[in-house]
RNA sequence: GGGCGCUUAGCUCAGUUGGCUAGAGCAUCUCGUUUACACCGAGAGGGUCGGGGGUUCGAGUCCCUCAGCGCCCACCA
């Protein structure tokens, strides 16, 4: 068969994924027998195309499974789809919001049903993106996190919370955001600096003694304010404790509290205790059993418990007309500009009101404890290990967590409330309907849907059918989690903590964390800029290997980088390089021929490329067991363009040894299989020698036996050609001729030397006579004349001057008494040994340089 | 306010535990139509590794410090 000189990936791409898929080679084998790898893949967004930033994680978890999966571990990687929760919904609103309408003009019911389907319809686009990307996944293991299994396991697990207490219902300071009418978890707040103001504003004491002054950046919230607090140590304030203030604008009467949170230093260091609309205030509230006034309600308005004047006022209406009306009365002491950090909605940039609300939480501290407890054990590797005290120092900060959310796109909450008595919840699994009955009392389900975060967190063993499921007994805990750094908080740490509670083991041996990839210019992508890199037309365009080696060259874990098209064309031509090296051989070894995996090695280049794979194909291995990936593709790159294609079949067309050829060539379509999935499986299926084997589904090669004295020939040859290379062009000459005295070794190679270096003739001769070669010990010619040859007198005297540098500084070295006597033995020998091969150089340039400067007076 | 990362060739970046003359791709320059490949071949030029100091026989690599850029966390009202 002849194949066409240009790899075309477009046209075998598709076939070579159906035959993969067909055949069942994504289906982990040799299940049950020996050593088992798995990855389950961070399941992206239902709700929208993949970006590039997906093909960064489908190739750093797709090359491990398919290295793992040739050396013989039963391997699984498994696929997923997210239904994100508020994301989607938010995606969906503004799909909406194009017709016209807002998800207030639908039911919680309605609104989840038109979700579904609307996220159906880019759930199948999912599975197209991931087959081009060449992802090798076990598609019958396909999950999607509102899978009957995901949300039977959410609900075991909320039910096994609640019996052991570590769920609470509460009413607590939620992150609510007002225009998406939900809460949030903490983490999800996204912090601006703001630029402020901090209004001092004076409150009278109540029998007339005096007055405090209080600053704050809200001075909406002063009429939800139950205190004033101060520091018990602050002199200024000693005899205010236990007075009362009449609070501006409501004349309602509230106490001077002391507490040690307050910090003397900032503003006056008296501060007002609004509990209903500050987390510090809230917990200050608790500790002295004052009450809660809510002032601002869901809408980001101001409620009915405040005066008149203000009642139903936007916050920042009423925050302009307190200060006007303060003003006015003369209790504004002071404003001055301040810039402080406001939590906004990560969507939506509206600002954060905490608000006061019941919901559910889950009590974090026993489950961080032991989290912090397994990762100090060093059980989890992480990639870069930084990570790890990262991660530990946020879990213990960690606060409860609010698992409740006022959406309709989500898993409900299968909790119930008694009609007749609020306290009254039970747990019950029928959230279809909305009024139950138990033990003759009405129950009605709780209007909110878990947090995303909640399902997903049980993500790695869910996936694996836990506990009695045969996927997790044998691949749980898996071995390897890679996701970008986003995530790190709300869902790796959450994997790891729900992972330890529900299984009481690990999810997974390795968290390897990616950077991400940014536009080209390394500002982030985004879609409202319009500079997002969708990853299919690169695919049509250059391969899907080469966008997957592309993108991962020259890339380390957990740093950004932007995506460089430049790395992709050179990943194109790669592959048209392996598609080329292919096509050579195929032709020079024809239709009949079987390959023999212990090759005999016959000339001195067969020794040195079959070294050179051997080291390959260790380094490889040891790469990719360290996730070192851009290491790993780099030294597949080098060797095939530069030892294989350059050296080794260059070499090939003087002496030719089809055993090896052959060899050479199937182990590195093995090899580079992993990274570039698709043209070595298509150069594979044209191989008449391997039969209807698959490429994917093979071995692993093994070392081979080479002489590694017979590739030091070779390395000899190599230095010859190069500098014989050097002269020719940097002369401008061609159809020269090499002269020697009679040596062996250059007579035994004289067709190699002859061939590689593009010389017209080797000759023995009497007298060696034009341009001695410096750089081999052999002693050769090449035929110059003294005209020509003086022109090289340049590239000479800076060679010399080059030599006479290094052994200066070697000499230098070597009589520095402390370096013979602390560095390690080996390093000095070959000091020494470097330091007597330059000095042969030096003496030989010398000559030749002399000679020619000679005869140019 | 803490924590982390980055600064290496014109550009984008590698450089694992300190040890040959610091690398790659692209770009640049010079040659080249040898039938695997011009998505190619041969060759070349280009870096005081952000500044300063220190440890060491030896520092791009470790420590201190300064500068610039970026990220994450944090309840200073």
């Amino acid at each position: 068969m002849k194949l066409p000189k240009v790899y075309e990936p477009n046209e075998y791409e598709s076939d070579i994924y159906a035959l993969w898929e067909k055949s069942e080679a994504f289906v982990p084998a040799n299940r049950g027998s020996g050593s088992s790898y798995c990855i389950v893949m961070p399941p992206p967004n239902a709700n929208a195309n993949l970006h590039i930033g997906y093909e960064l994680t489908a190739a750093l978890e797709d090359i491990p499974s398919r290295y793992h999966r040739m050396k013989g571990d039963a391997t699984l990687l498994l696929p997923g789809a997210d239904h994100a929760g508020f994301e989607t919904q938010v995606v969906y609103e503004k799909h909406l919001a194009k017709e016209g309408k807002s998800r207030f003009d639908f039911t919680r019911e309605e609104l989840y049903r038109q979700i579904w389907d609307f996220v159906a319809l880019n759930r199948t686009k999912f599975g197209t993106q991931l087959r081009k990307m060449g992802v090798s996944c076990d598609w019958a293991h396909y999950t999607y996190t509102l899978d009957d299994k995901v949300v039977k396991l959410a609900y075991q697990t909320f039910k096994k919370m609640w019996d052991e207490k570590l769920i609470y219902r509460g009413e607590r300071l939620v992150n609510f955001c007002t225009f998406h009418g939900t809460g949030f978890a903490d983490i999800e707040v996204e912090y601006k600096e703001v630029k402020g103001h901090l209004w001092h504003i004076r409150y009278p004491l109540t029998d007339g003694s005096g007055e405090l002054i209080v600053a704050t950046t809200r001075p909406e919230t002063m009429l939800g304010d139950v205190a004033v607090a101060v520091h018990p140590k602050d002199d200024r304030y000693k005899g205010f404790v236990g007075k009362t203030v009449k609070l501006p604008l409501t004349q309602r009467e509230i106490p001077v509290i002391a507490d040690a949170f307050v910090e003397r230093g900032f503003g006056t260091g008296a501060v007002k205790i609004t509990p209903a609309h500050d987390i510090n205030d809230f917990d200050a509230a608790q500790r002295h059993d004052l009450p809660k006034i809510t002032v601002i309600d869901h809408e980001g308005k101001m409620t009915h418990d405040v005066p008149a004047p203000y009642q139903s006022l936007a916050v920042e209406q009423a925050r302009e007309a307190i200060v006007t009306d303060l003003n006015d009365l003369g209790l504004l002491a002071e404003v001055n500009d301040h810039l402080h950090n406001v939590g906004h909605c990560y969507k939506c940039g509206t600002i954060i009101q905490p608000l006061l609300r019941e919901q559910w939480f889950v009590d974090m501290k026993p489950l961080a404890t032991k989290a912090i407890k397994v990762l100090r054990t060093d059980k989890i590797r992480f990639y870069p290990d930084s990570k790890k005290n990262q991660l530990i120092t946020y879990l213990k900060g960690l606060r409860d967590w609010n698992i409740s959310r006022q959406i309709a796109w989500g898993i409900p909450i299968p909790a119930f409330q008694n009609l007749e008595d609020p306290e009254d919840w039970i747990f019950d699994e029928r959230v279809g309907e909305e009024i139950i009955e138990v033990d003759g009392k009405k129950y009605r389900r709780d209007p909110d849907v878990f947090d995303t975060w909640f399902s997903s967190s049980s993500w790695p063993y869910a996936t694996l059918d836990y506990p009695e499921g045969e996927d997790f007994k044998q691949f749980y805990p898996t071995d390897l989690m890679d996701t970008g750094g986003e995530i790190l908080y709300p869902w790796v740490s959450r994997m790891i903590m729900l992972g330890l509670y529900v299984t009481g083991d690990i999810p997974f041996k390795d968290v390897y964390i990616h950077g991400y990839v940014m536009a080209e210019d390394g500002s982030k992508m985004s879609k409202s800029i319009g500079n997002v890199v969708d990853p299919i037309p690169v695919i049509e365009k250059y391969g899907s290997d080469a966008l997957r080696m592309g993108i991962i060259a020259g890339r380390s874990p957990a740093v950004n980088r932007g995506y460089d098209p430049r790395r992709v064309e050179e990943a194109r031509n790669l592959c048209n390089k392996l598609w080329n090296v292919a096509r050579f051989i195929e032709d020079k070894i024809g239709d009949d021929f079987t390959t023999r995996h212990d090759p005999k090695a016959t000339n001195s280049a067969d020794n040195w490329i079959l070294n050179k794979m051997n080291y390959l194909n260790k380094s490889m291995s040891s790469h990719l067991e360290n996730y070192r990936f851009s290491e790993a593709y780099e030294l597949i790159y080098h060797f095939v363009w530069d030892d294989f294609a350059d050296w080794y079949i260059e070499a090939s067309k003087v002496n030719l040894n089809k055993d090896v050829l052959a060899y050479v060539l199937d182990a590195t379509l093995r090899i580079a299989h992993p990274f570039a999935p698709f043209v070595t499986e298509t150069i594979w299926q044209t191989l008449k020698w391997e039969g209807d084997t698959m490429l994917i589904t093979s071995s692993w090669p093994k070392a081979v036996h080479a002489s590694k004295d017979e590739a030091a020939v070779f390395e000899e040859l190599q230095t010859i050609i190069s500098e014989i290379r050097y002269i020719k062009a940097e002369l401008h000459l061609k159809n020269l001729r090499l002269y020697h005295t009679g040596e062996e070794f250059l007579k035994k190679h004289t067709e190699l030397i002859k061939g590689l270096a593009g010389l017209a003739s080797i000759e023995e001769v009497r007298d060696g006579h034009g341009l001695h070669l410096t750089q081999t010990n052999y002693r050769c010619w090449l035929d110059l004349d003294q005209e020509t040859a003086i022109h090289f007198l340049k590239q000479l005297e800076s060679k010399r001057e080059g030599y006479a540098k290094t052994i200066e500084q070697l000499e230098a070295r070597l009589s520095n008494k402390n370096y013979v006597k602390n560095a390690p033995r080996k390093i000095v020998d070959e000091t020494k040994q470097q330091l007597e091969e330059t000095k042969t150089l030096l003496a030989k340039v010398t000559e030749e340089h002399s000679r020619f400067a000679t005869a140019q007076r």
